[in-house]
DNA sequence: TTGTAAGCGTTATCAT
DNA sequence: ATGATAACGCTTACAA
C-alpha cells in the first residue's frame, strides 16, 4: 500500500502542499473550511508524516542514544526500562548499543549514535573506558551528554549516580557493627571509578572502626565481575584466609556466586561467613540465604537521566545554556539473612 | 563545532557536490587524483554523511524496531542481546520499545515504528494481544514483520519461537517418569499462545500417561506470570491440594515464587514437593535447590529472529519475493536439584 | 571525468 | 487565505 504524503492530499483537494500542511499543523492563516477538509482526507488516507523528511527539515531525530556495556544484567535492564519510560513519555524513541565492556565499540558507537542525528546520548561507560576523545566529540558537536552509573568526573556534562564510597562505607560498618572483624573484598575491575569508591569506602570503614586493612583480604573479579567471580574467589578464599568471617562483594552476582560456592561446601552462611551484596538485584531477596545488600535505584536512575538529558535537549533548541547537574541518588542497606 | 558536508568539502576544492559524492563513494568513473584529494580533506574536516539525508534519499533507515512486553527480563534481555549484535554486525540501528503487556501500546508504538520509517521490526506480542490489524499494517507496507516467542499464526510472515507444547510435554513426562503423579500446573495467562501450548502440553503428557487431568491442579497466573504469582499460588495449592506432588509451572520465576514459599514453609523440595521450571533463566542454577528447568534459547533466538529480517529487508530492497520461514528452535531439560 | 539538476517529503518565508 | 519557492544534505540519471 502506498503510503500517503502532503502532496497527494493537496492533489486530491486541487490545493498546495504548503496550505496542506499548515492547517496539519493547525496554523492560524488558514480557511476552517480547508482546514477541515484537510484533516478529513489525511484521515481518510491515514497519512502521517514521513519523520525522515521532517528530521532532515527540522534537524532533530526525537531520538535518543543509549550506550550501555551490557543489557542481560538486571540492573541496566532496569536502567533501560526507565529510559524508555520516559522518553517515550516525551515522544522520543531510544535506540540501544552495547560496548560489552569494549573501549573500541563504545567509541564506534557514539560515532554511529553521531551519524545518525541522535538529539542526545546517555552512557555508561566501559570498564576499559580511559580515554575520553569520544565523549568530548559529543559534547564539541553541542549534543547534550548524560553519563549514569558509570560516569567519567573530568567530563563537563550531566551525570547521574550514586555515592559509591558513601554506601560500601556504611554496608562494611554495618558488618562491623555485627561484630564481623576479617572482612574481606571483592572488588571489580581496576579502572572504573564505581569498583575503585567502592573499595576506598570499604577500607575507610575498616580504618574507621581500628580494623587494619589487610590487602591479602582483597579478591580481584577479572571475569567481568560477575558470578563466576564470585564463586572462584570464595573458593580461593577459603583456601588463602580460612579466618575470614565475611565478604563485601561489589555486586550481588559476585555475592551469589560466593553463596553458591559456600552452600555446595556446606560453609554456613552468614554463621561460618556473612555476606553483603551491592545493587539489590531481586534475586537476591530469593536466594538462600536472602542476600543482604544496597539497594541502588536503577528504574529511577534511568528516569532522572532521561529527564535531565531531555531537558538539556529542549533548552538546545531555544539555546539557552544549561547549567550540568550532577545528581546523586541514595541507596539504603537492605537487611536480610545473609550477615 | 560546525559539522561538515559534502558541501563544505566540494566548495574547498571548487568541485562539485556530486563528484565529491561519487569520490566518497568509490565510483568508477572519478579520477584518481580528485578522489584522493577528497578523501584528504573529508579526513580533515572529519566528514561523516548526515544519514538523515541518506536516509530521505535512498528510503532506509539502516534501523530496525523492536516492540516486547519488557525488558527487565531474563530472557528479554538475552534475547535483545542477541539482536543488537546481530544487527550491529550488520550494520543496522536497533530502537526497543516496550509494551508493557498493553494492547493499545502494543499498536501506538507500531505507528512510532511505521513513522519512524524503520526497515523491519521484531515482535513478540503482548499477553493481552487479541486483535492483528497493526501487524497487518505493517505487512501491507510491505515492512518485513519477524515474529518471536509470542507469535500469532495466523499472520503470514515468519516466525521464530520454540515448540511449547512440545517442551512441556518432555518436561510432564519427565515428572512422570520419575515417579510423581499429581502434577500441580502453575499457567499463564489464557490468552498468549505459549502459555496455552504449554498448558496443553501438560495436559497431554498426563493423559498418554493414563493419569486423568484434574483442572483443580491448575492456577494461573494473574499478576504478570511472575515470581509473586508462584508464591501466592504455592501457598494456595497447599492449603487446597495438600496430597500433591510436583508443580510445573509455566516460567522460572513463577517457580522460583512457589520455592520462596516452600523454603520459608519448611516444605522439602522435592521430596514433598518437586518444582519443574521454564526458560533456564540463568538465575535457576542458583537458587537453592537449583531449578529443574526447560533451556529455551533466547540469545539465539534474538540472533535467528535478526537474521531472518534483515534478510527479508535485502531481498526487499531488491523487489525478490522472499519466502517466510518459521524457525523452531531446539529446547532441552535442564536436570538439577528440584525434582 | 566532471557537473547539472531533479528529487526524497517536509517546513517556512515571502509574495500574492 | 493561499501558493510558489527555497532549503535541509544527499544520491543519481543524464548532460556536457
Amino acid at each position: 500500500m502506498k503510503v500517503t504524503t502532503l502532496k497527494d492530499i493537496a492533489n486530491e483537494l486541487g490545493i498546495s502542499v504548503a496550505t496542506v500542511s499548515k492547517a496539519l499543523k493547525d496554523y492560524p492563516d488558514v480557511n476552517k473550511d480547508t482546514k477541515e477538509k484537510v484533516l478529513q482526507i489525511a484521515r481518510k488516507l491515514n497519512y502521517s508524516p514521513n519523520q525522515l523528511a521532517v528530521n532532515l527539515r527540522t534537524k532533530q531525530t526525537k531520538t535518543i542514544g543509549v550506550i550501555i556495556p551490557t543489557t542481560v544484567h538486571h540492573f541496566f535492564s532496569k536502567v533501560i526500562d526507565g529510559i524508555i519510560e520516559e522518553a517515550e513519555k516525551k515522544g522520543y524513541l531510544v535506540i540501544i548499543l552495547q560496548s560489552s565492556e569494549k573501549l573500541f565499540l563504545e567509541k564506534l558507537q557514539v560515532n554511529l549514535l553521531l551519524d545518525k542525528r541522535v538529539d542526545g546520548i546517555l552512557m555508561s561507560l566501559s570498564n576499559k573506558t580511559n580515554e575520553f576523545v569520544h565523549l568530548k566529540k559529543v559534547l564539541s558537536r553541542n549534543i547534550p551528554l548524560v553519563l549514569f552509573d558509570k560516569i567519567e568526573p573530568s567530563i563537563s556534562c550531566s551525570k547521574v549516580r550514586i555515592d559509591d564510597k558513601k554506601a560500601a562505607y556504611e554496608a562494611v560498618s554495618y558488618l562491623i557493627s555485627k561484630g564481623y572483624k576479617k572482612i574481606s573484598h571483592f572488588r571489580g575491575d581496576l579502572n572504573p571509578k564505581i569498583s575503585n569508591d567502592r573499595f576506598e569506602g570499604y577500607r575507610e570503614a575498616l580504618e574507621d572502626h581500628g580494623i587494619t586493612y589487610d590487602p591479602s583480604l582483597v579478591y580481584l573479579c577479572n571475569n567481568n565481575t560477575d558470578f563466576e567471580d564470585g564463586y572462584t574467589n570464595a573458593k580461593k578464599l577459603i583456601r588463602e584466609n580460612p579466618e575470614v568471617d565475611s565478604i563485601f562483594a561489589i555486586t550481588d552476582l559476585v555475592a551469589i556466586g560466593a553463596i553458591k560456592y559456600f552452600n555446595e561446601n556446606n560453609i554456613k552462611i552468614p554463621d561460618d561467613v556473612a555476606v553483603f551484596g551491592f545493587s539489590n538485584w531481586f534475586m537476591s531477596s530469593v536466594v538462600s540465604p536472602a542476600l543482604t545488600t544496597v539497594h541502588q535505584p536503577a528504574h529511577q536512575m534511568g528516569v532522572v537521566a532521561t529527564e535531565i538529558l531531555l531537558n538539556e535537549i529542549e533548552l538546545n533548541k531555544e539555546n539557552t545554556p544549561c547549567i550540568h547537574k550532577e545528581v546523586i541518588l541514595p541507596t539504603k542497606l537492605i537487611l536480610r539473612e545473609s550477615c
